[in-house]
DNA sequence: TCTTTGACTTGACAGTGTCAAGCTGTCGTG
DNA sequence: CACGACAGCTTGACACTGTCAAGTCAAAGA
């Protein structure tokens, strides 16, 4: 019989830091919240978390481990078309940027978010590895960096000047994607 | 004989608020220091700004402001080709943001700014009209809107990515350029 | 002269991240 | 079995944060 272990201290705190963002953004995840949310006093996640950098990098982390299932979601859902499946990528990005503003912030911009470590490089590699491989089929190895930087770069902006709109109606229409599919026709022009 | 008036104390706030801002970062900037350092209590702001966001929203205006100014002064140094205008727009656009992460934060991404703010939307279209103008000479009526959105998401999304990086090798980089001018010319291929 | 008003201060409040000390059950070793 | 070590967690305190209520005080108006 397969027996679920029961989760870690830890991992409930990751998980509880998680929820918080996901319900009320960057302001609902404090320390303290993230602690009472896991069901342990104020200040048990310093055992497992030198400080507060410490639990927003293992955080984000663990979002980037959605981010990336989010995407490959995406990907699969456009068909076996290369081309199509790139843009399901990019689709997925910002549809993840839309839909979850306060989690991509932890991922991508909050300053304290150590990226130099070892989990949060494993996992934010990851999903660029995702990105890397639906560009593959338009790269040469000479212009592989290139396109790759092109497209992260494009849809990545794309989504923070969405998120950063002042209307909703066009943080919206970045989730149906197509003026930013023809940016990215744009970048993939003369590519098969 | 002309007299320098003196500065109100609204402004002085302001003032001390983007200085300790470009010190030390998003984290030395709080309600309370900026108080200090403009020289009043530290409930005194409260008469000027209604809460935090109040006077993150007015200091974001003011770093947009000096935003515009240093892009004016990158793409003046440029010289008269229009070519050598956008890319000095770009270039000026990443060195701010790599020499002010602070700033560039509460502009672009720091959440509790109030993007729909009359002195914040100016400044921030103010700087937006600048990169239109130096996009202006490659475009039609009917594609301008596209390629302004094109160059803006790539050199935002460059600069970004160029904040987040790990390592300070690459994070310098940003700021020399010759990656994201070849992007740049993607972006320009065909136009003249 | 009295009142009002704007600019500011003082003092308090709950909530924050962090640190120090103490408690408790488990485990390895004598 | 007894004892010490120790991981895992709690309690309590600290300085600091943003915010609010009340008070001070000088200038302006009636």
């Amino acid at each position: 019989m397969n027996v679920i272990p029961p989760l870690s201290t830890r991992d409930r705190l990751i998980d509880a830091g998680l929820e918080l963002l996901l319900e009320g953004g960057t302001e609902a995840l404090t320390w303290r919240k993230t602690a009472a949310r896991a069901g342990v006093s104020h200040a048990a996640p310093a055992h497992y978390f030198s400080a507060l950098p410490d639990l927003l990098t293992a955080i984000a982390a663990r979002a980037f481990d959605r981010f990336s299932a989010e995407m490959i979601l995406a990907r699969d859902r456009a068909g076996p078309n290369p081309r199509a499946r790139l843009h399901g990528i990019c689709q997925g990005y910002l549809a993840f940027a839309a839909t979850h503003a306060g989690v991509f912030h932890i991922m991508f911009t909050e300053s304290t978010v150590n990226r130099t470590d070892e989990d949060f490089g494993r996992a934010s590699t990851q999903s660029y590895l995702i990105l890397r491989d639906c560009c593959a089929p338009f790269c040469t190895p000479d212009d592989r960096e290139e396109l790759e930087f092109a497209v992260w770069s494009s849809v990545h902006g794309y989504a923070m000047l969405g998120l950063q709109s002042p209307d909703a109606q066009k943080r919206r229409a970045i989730s149906n994607i197509p003026p930013f599919a023809t940016l990215l026709e744009k970048i993939l022009a003369g590519r098969t």
